[in-house]
DNA sequence: AATATACATTTGTATATACAAATATTGTAT
DNA sequence: ATACAATATTTGTATATACAAATGTATATT
């Protein structure tokens, strides 16, 4: 991908800029592609990316704090996001008896088929996004993307 | 930045996965940084990238259908996104003569202004955005990123 | 010329997100 | 025990974005 063609300038733009730019570009593709296969699902990447940190609970509940310092994008309204999942059945939450300011969320069973099933599709996303890099050229990105 | 210290996981994600993950939290922290500089200008990084893309336009008008293949992130919306900026006195529209179905978008003299103060604002914010890296890693970044 | 098709933009609407204020509960100090 | 501050979540509201349909204009076909 090469920057100056995607938003079509023959400007000569300074290498910090053009390289958040880049960044940007190749955010709001990943983006696009990851979206596009979740949406057969209806599934939005933060509501995936809810499931996933609470399928990573192994059992136990997560309260909305926990989610939200766990996501990817903190986004604030996670309340919101949960009521979404409940609709679908996907989690459910009850009030935590130890402390009742909290709430416990929990993935249910048919949460867990759906994210079964998108494991599989995500992979394979994720392996054609990254498909021009071999081994090494991915740690060197992540080594660099560490500099960050 | 460690990708597991953020998102506050222990279990080992998958490379392709990971990197992904990475540009992602790289990418919020980015626009973050750049929205809290352009926060006191009451202005959003989409309107400072139509601004810019008008400032480009040397004189000549642009029409909406050009901006929209211009944008960094392509909004389904840049009528909206115009309004705001006339609204703001940054830019004007005309009807176009030779073709009455498009629009003639200029820059102002004041948003050629405002655009002046934010050039120097921004290179900072992008200077410190960059800051761990050196010139050969910049360049190393750029064509690795390129491999998207 | 009348009709259909393509094009450029605008508008409507549903959903998403950001941010502040409100609510409810718990912990702490007096 | 009462009052006050701290915590966790929810709700209200304004703004942003995505997507489809509508509008107005130009071009092509018959």
């Amino acid at each position: 991908m090469n920057v100056e063609n995607v938003i079509k300038t023959n400007i000569k733009i300074p290498l910090h800029k053009r390289t958040i730019i880049h960044l940007s570009l190749i955010m709001n593709k990943i983006d696009e592609q990851v979206s596009t296969c979740l949406k057969p699902f209806e599934i939005s990447i933060q509501q995936y990316n809810v499931l996933s940190i609470l399928r990573g609970q192994k059992g136990n509940p997560a309260n909305l704090s926990t989610i939200n310092e766990r996501m990817v994008s903190k986004m604030s309204n996670t309340t919101r996001l949960v009521d979404k999942l409940i609709l679908k059945g996907y989690v459910n939450r009850t009030v935590c008896k130890q402390n009742r300011r909290k709430v416990e969320i929990r993935i249910t069973e048919s949460g867990l088929n759906i994210l079964k099933d998108l494991d599989g599709i995500l992979f394979e996303t994720e392996k054609k996004i990254l498909g021009n890099f071999n081994e090494t050229e991915l740690h060197k990105l992540n080594i660099l993307l560490n500099k960050f």
